[in-house]
RNA sequence: GCGCGCUUAGCUCAGUGGAAGAGCACUUCCUUCACACGGAAGGGGUCGCAGGUUCAAGUCCUGCAGCGCGCACCA
């Protein structure tokens, strides 16, 4: 690292070594490999999309856990790819091309001109988010990119459609949907979003019908409904067969108002008498409820409001063609023009939006395609039994109550962007329009019928969901037996938002069981793989949020743009503030502070790495135990410490105490404490000198630990900071003595850090006492420096302190703590009188003065002391209560009841020492 | 209505039955030869409320309240 800036500039670095990287094929996973497989495949971004800071959350924990597993010596696949995104991609595109003038309606391109649009699009806008990820330093394999519209991909969708049709889990229908009136779609149930909303019930008067068909002078039923537009389609009014009230009405009819059609009044258990008025208006083509009731009871079903929201011809003249919201207002307002409207009450409801196109859910009745769920037992006891982990657990919980209460799944979309279904109709001798859906009419195979001009397609295509639940084994070349599935299906993690847990993950699994599984029985093994199950672990991220809790949106304008703030933090910085602020399974409350934070630590490692390059010479290799200080004992002993937290955190996926913890070890411990007292030592001149024979063979010891913690330090932080780790790695040299294939030619490769063992504990000493020695030592540092401060004397003024030892104290520590004290000289004297009032503080070591000649703060000093006592007293109080419980000696752990014995001496030694403190200022 | 979270310092949040923690913000001091994207010393908490279990509860249990999120066909 020849001229080293002081501060780090992550720009160009970051581009160095991805470029590096990409050069030396380090994310490429090999099959072939004897390395253990270690695989994730990312949930794939929308090919349209733009990198947002969810999509910066989710990518850094699976390159986290790609590079980590790397270094942990497997074989690592991180398989990254796109998905279509159906009704998104084609609701752009459309948007676009009218905007261009291009079109009006995508009729009047025509399928396949409309097609080829979107294609032109994808071509130039789908590889952005791609290259984003690359910014971000995702170690993907992106030889393996997969999109879910690709040729291979596409025939998987095709492929998997058909089987499940031919063994009768998909079938076609007729069926009151989810209709999207703005995407002009049926929708899934897990795409209707249910919004709490303020709205009205109205109460309407339906005039009753006399024996020759006239409406009475005065009487009526009165129906509730909180969606008056609909009446207009009404087609009976219904009411509890056994509700005394109405009963007499049962059979008879009333009058629907503005279309003036008379119409029955029936009997049926689903409405309940003590809601409302009890009268229930049924409307058959526009409520589920209502739909089944006109089945029960044969009657007609008139369409009142068309597929695009808008009211239709049957609804009648004055309502044709009236957005469905303003034919609510003229409809309440005709009917109250007729007196026909009793009372509007306000009414909190809930209400089915489009989770695509935030409009209003229509239901709407139209013939679609329907999946019955395939494997869904073996899917829910993978979850259940623990075969697949989820992280955080209470997920499982979620995924349990969905699988128990499924519905056929609704798969067609009437759109044109995304997999046709396979599925073509037998054209009638007369016309073009699809015979009778027999059998030997219906035509549903991968591959179009052979005399396909006889035959007309289903013109609807997939959800988007049906491709990517078979994400997992269609990306690895499924259903072709392929080296990489055979190597890397299981995959091991998977890293993906809660939101999407029935949308995909259990739809995953479940495909996972259809399609990789055991065979059923008396059937041929028609896969040779061990496990169905498409991953073992299941990491949910939290949501990111604004730091005001709201989620972040376009609409909003509270999502910052992440290759913003990588120009201007750096990608590491980004990454390591992300990880810091997001714990397992809660919410991130994102603030740009803490990517502030993640760029401040990343030049606090790299002026920590500058300060060794200035100390100059070789990296050392060995550390010779006989020349170990007791600091160099003690940050070797924290660095363990780190070590196995880190590790453990990792275990459990808990990637915000790791950073944590890393931050805490690198500034609290190393660079706070230990770099400082390292300065005792490293002010010795590196060449032998006549005084201290020593001193050149210590300092060279200590720069060989500062090499050893860096070293470690850097792996720990890899996985986490890509970028500037892999360039001190290189630019300190530790790559040189390292293995081509472990940290020679990139960090990327070199060994995870292991916990150091017993042996080398023993070797170099690393013992309980040297680390309550140490611990003691700086606890002394820091209440001398606080003696200065209470006496106010400015830092800049050197001054001199005096200490009188317990025990020994080292030429050595004593010359660490002048130093961090920041003395001009630190005088030991074993049989110090201190003149009356010098202020004082103690610690296992001894006791440490400031004489400050006829500068004594009397009050300040009288202050400080006082505070000391009344800590004191506190403390012995709180242990003596304890102690002091009977029965608190006779069950509590013998450790324990030492400890807190020694507690109360230590707060007693304490207390005394500030009394006589007090009375010597007195005195 | 059912389920799941959350409630700890001014703010955002860690906290795994045995002395209340971090970052930011705040106060004071320091441009000392790694770093002002820095250093030092401080101030600031009846851990939502009420019970219970325990020698010991922020932590376990039971209620309650507030906030958030799922699921649920009541017009």
């Amino acid at each position: 690292m020849p001229d080293i800036p002081k501060a780090y500039e992550p720009q160009s670095v970051e581009e160095k070594w991805y470029d590096f990287w990409l050069k030396q094929n380090c994310f490429s996973a090999n099959p072939a490999s004897t390395k253990p497989a270690y695989s994730i495949v990312i949930p794939p971004p929308n090919v349209t999309g733009m990198l947002h800071m969810g999509h910066v959350l989710n990518n850094t924990i699976q390159d986290i856990l790609a590079r980590k597993a790397r270094m942990d010596g497997k074989e690592v696949l991180w398989l990254p790819g796109t998905d279509h995104a159906g009704i998104a991609t084609q609701a752009v595109v459309e948007k676009s091309l009218r905007k261009q003038g291009v079109m009006k309606h995508r009729d009047d391109l025509g399928r396949e001109k409309f097609l080829e649009h979107v294609w032109a699009w994808k071509e130039k806008h789908g590889g952005i988010i791609i290259q984003q990820l690359k910014r971000l330093g995702c170690s993907c394999d992106w030889a393996r990119e997969r999109f879910t519209m690709d040729p291979a991909y596409s025939r998987c969708v095709q492929k998997v459609f058909v089987e499940l049709y031919r063994k009768g889990q998909i079938y076609r229908g007729k069926r009151m949907v989810n209709w999207d009136p703005a995407a002009r779609t049926a929708l899934s149930d897990e795409e209707v979003e249910m919004l709490e909303e303020k709205g009205q019930l109205w109460h309407l008067k339906y005039p009753l019908l006399d024996d020759k068909g006239q409406p009475g002078a005065d009487e009526f039923v009165v129906v509730a409904t909180t969606r008056p537009e609909t009446m207009l389609g009404d087609e009976a009014v219904a009411v509890n067969p056994n509700d005394p009230r109405y009963t007499r009405l049962v059979g008879r009819r009333c009058l629907l108002p503005l279309q003036n059609k008379p119409i029955p009044v029936i009997a049926d258990d689903f409405v309940d008498p003590k809601f409302g008025t009890g009268c229930v208006k049924v409307t058959p083509a526009h409520d589920p409820n209502d739909y089944e009731m006109a089945v029960r009871h044969k009657l007609p079903l008139t369409v009142v409001i068309g597929p695009d929201g808008r009211m239709t011809e049957a609804a009648g003249e004055d309502f044709d063609d009236l957005d469905r919201m303003e034919a609510r207002k003229a409809v309440v307002e005709e009917l109250t023009e007729q007196g026909l409207l009793l009372k509007t009450e306000d009414y909190v409801h809930n209400v089915g939006y489009s989770q695509r196109s935030h409009v209003p859910i229509e239901p709407y009745l139209s013939e679609q395609w329907f999946l019955k769920y395939p494997s869904v037992e073996k899917a829910a006891r993978a979850v259940e039994e623990g075969r697949i982990a989820f992280h955080p657990d209470r997920w499982s919980k979620t995924y349990s109550h969905w699988m128990l209460g499924l519905r056929d799944w609704c798969i067609s979309r009437q759109l044109w962007w995304g997999h046709r279904v396979p599925v073509w109709y037998r054209k009638s001798a007369q016309s073009s329009a699809p015979a009778t859906t027999s059998a030997s009419n219906i035509w549903c195979d991968v591959d179009a019928p052979p005399d396909s001009e006889n035959w007309t397609q289903d013109p609807d295509v997939l959800d988007t969901w049906f491709s990517s639940w078979l994400w997992p084994f269609a990306t690895m070349g499924w259903p072709e037996q392929t080296e990489t599935l055979k190597k890397f299906y299981p995959t091991t993690d998977l890293v993906t938002g809660p939101d999407i847990i029935f949308f995909w993950v259990a739809r995953m699994i479940m495909a996972g069981y259809e399609f990789m599984g055991e065979p059923e029985s008396g059937l041929p093994p028609r896969f040779g793989l061990p496990d169905a199950l498409p991953f073992r672990n299941v990491y949910f991220t939290g949501i990111i949020r604004d730091k005001l809790g709201r989620k972040m949106s376009k609409s909003l304008g509270n999502s910052p743009d992440p290759l913003e703030l990588i120009a201007k933090y750096g990608a590491d910085a980004l990454r390591f503030g992300t990880m810091r602020s997001a714990p397992l399974g809660q919410d991130v409350l994102f603030d740009e502070k803490d990517v502030e934070l993640g760029r401040n630590f990343c030049n606090k490692l790299w002026n920590a790495c500058r300060f060794r390059q200035m100390q100059g010479g070789e990296v050392q290799g060995e550390i010779n135990p006989q020349l170990l200080t007791s600091d160099d004992r003690w940050i070797l002993l924290k660095l363990d410490q780190a070590i196995r937290e880190i590790t453990t955190a990792f275990a459990e996926y808990r990637f915000n105490e790791a950073t944590q913890t890393l931050y805490r070890f690198f500034w609290s411990e190393y660079c706070d404490w230990y770099v400082e007292a390292s300065k005792a030592t490293l002010a010795a001149s590196p060449q032998p000198s006549a005084v201290n024979p020593q001193s050149a063979s210590v300092r060279a010891n200590t720069v060989a630990v500062i090499d050893f913690i860096l070293s470690h330090t850097l792996r720990l932080f890899h996985p986490f900071l890509p970028f500037i780790t892999e360039e001190l790695w290189h630019g300190m040299g530790y790559h040189e003595d390292m293995p081509e294939n472990q940290g020679g030619s990139s960090i990327m490769f070199a060994r995870w850090p292991k916990p150091l063992d017993k042996n080398f504990h023993d070797h170099y000493g690393l013992t309980d006492s040297v680390l309550a020695f140490v611990t003691a030592k700086f606890d002394l540092v820091t209440q001398g420096r606080n003696l200065r401060r209470e006496g106010n004397i400015p830092a800049s003024r050197k001054v001199k302190y005096v200490f009188k030892p317990a025990g020994e104290l080292s030429a050595h520590d004593a010359d660490v703590v002048r130093l961090l004290l920041n003395a001009e000289a630190l005088e030991i004297q074993p049989g110090y009188q201190p003149g009356k009032g010098t202020p004082a503080v103690h610690s296992e070591l001894g006791t440490l003065y400031l004489p400050l000649e006829g500068l004594i703060d009397v009050t300040a000093e009288r202050a400080r002391q006082t505070k000391e006592l009344e800590k004191a007293e506190t403390e012995m109080a709180k242990v003596e209560q304890k102690l002091n419980n009977p029965a608190f000696a006779q069950k509590v752990p013998p450790n324990v009841l030492a400890e807190h014995q020694k507690r109360l001496a230590e707060w007693q030694a304490k207390r005394d020492r500030a009394k006589a403190a007090l009375e010597a200022l007195d005195g």
